[in-house]
DNA sequence: GTCATTTATATGTATAATGCACATAGAATA
DNA sequence: TATTCTATGTGCATTATACATATAAATGAC
């Protein structure tokens, strides 16, 4: 259903400024490789999964492109579906590439939560090392 | 069907694929804040911080540019130094703003760790680690 | 039957972040 | 003088993503 949203652009300025979004790029990718690895599924469903994972409410045309360029990239496939009522829905698999895909992904996403966890460390004032000036390590 | 079938030319050595980097958008902008609000800086010396925060040998274009914009944006402010030997430098201050902006970067990446910790459980399978808890082991 | 709605997929365009290559220039030094 | 180091900057291409719009099949209302 779609609402009409009113924009609420005379109200507090400083909200949430620029492209305040703490998501890695790409970040689609992995939620739609986790969640296709658990059971086959389509894009106008891998919508609302999409949305617990830090996506408000996703435009179809992300997703539907992303999706496109994954199985392009071989880390997942597409046949369509017909046999269930309404209109036809392309049902997606994640391929062995896709597995190996979210391997890399779960690495990345391990190194960057250390990465954080020093940036709250020095963010907070607890410093993790001596960083006085550059002197050795 | 894909006329385009080339894919990967790599496929054997399966190394880091398409833009695996795990660091969310705008990542330099909370990285130079934080480095200023604990002393003003400059471009170059600003770079070799970075690189310690997720960003291997920045390009000079990506920082500098990165620098103007955030001074565009009010959230640092420069003057030119040249009491210094070599060439003249921008020296960047943080402003108030920086600093509100900075809060905002932490509540974002702190939202999101717990997201990443919600993706970790599914891809382990496992429940969430105690990243809230600060009395664990 | 036909019209609006829901489900489902896709494209077109714009913007913004980022990487890479290259340009500019002062200062030190060989 | 010319070469190198330090320091800042621009141009261009790629890519991710948002937003708007298009297409179409099935379903339900009347």
């Amino acid at each position: 259903m779609g609402k009409e949203e009113h924009k609420k652009e005379n109200e507090a300025k400083q909200k949430e400024p620029r492209g305040l979004e703490a998501r890695p790029r790409n970040w689609l990718v992995p939620v739609i490789l986790l969640s296709l690895r658990d059971w086959n599924s389509y894009g106008y469903e891998l919508m609302e999964r999409a949305t617990t994972f830090g996506f408000g409410t996703m435009n179809p045309g992300t997703l539907y492109r992303t999706l496109r360029q994954m199985e392009k990239d071989g880390i997942v496939e597409s046949t369509w579906e017909t046999s269930k009522g309404g209109p036809a829905r392309r049902m997606y698999t994640i391929t062995e590439a896709g597995e190996t895909y979210l391997g890399f992904w779960a690495k990345s996403l391990e190194q960057y939560q250390r990465t954080m966890d020093t940036f709250f460390s020095m963010y907070t004032g607890k410093p993790p090392k001596g960083r006085d000036k550059k002197d050795e390590e």
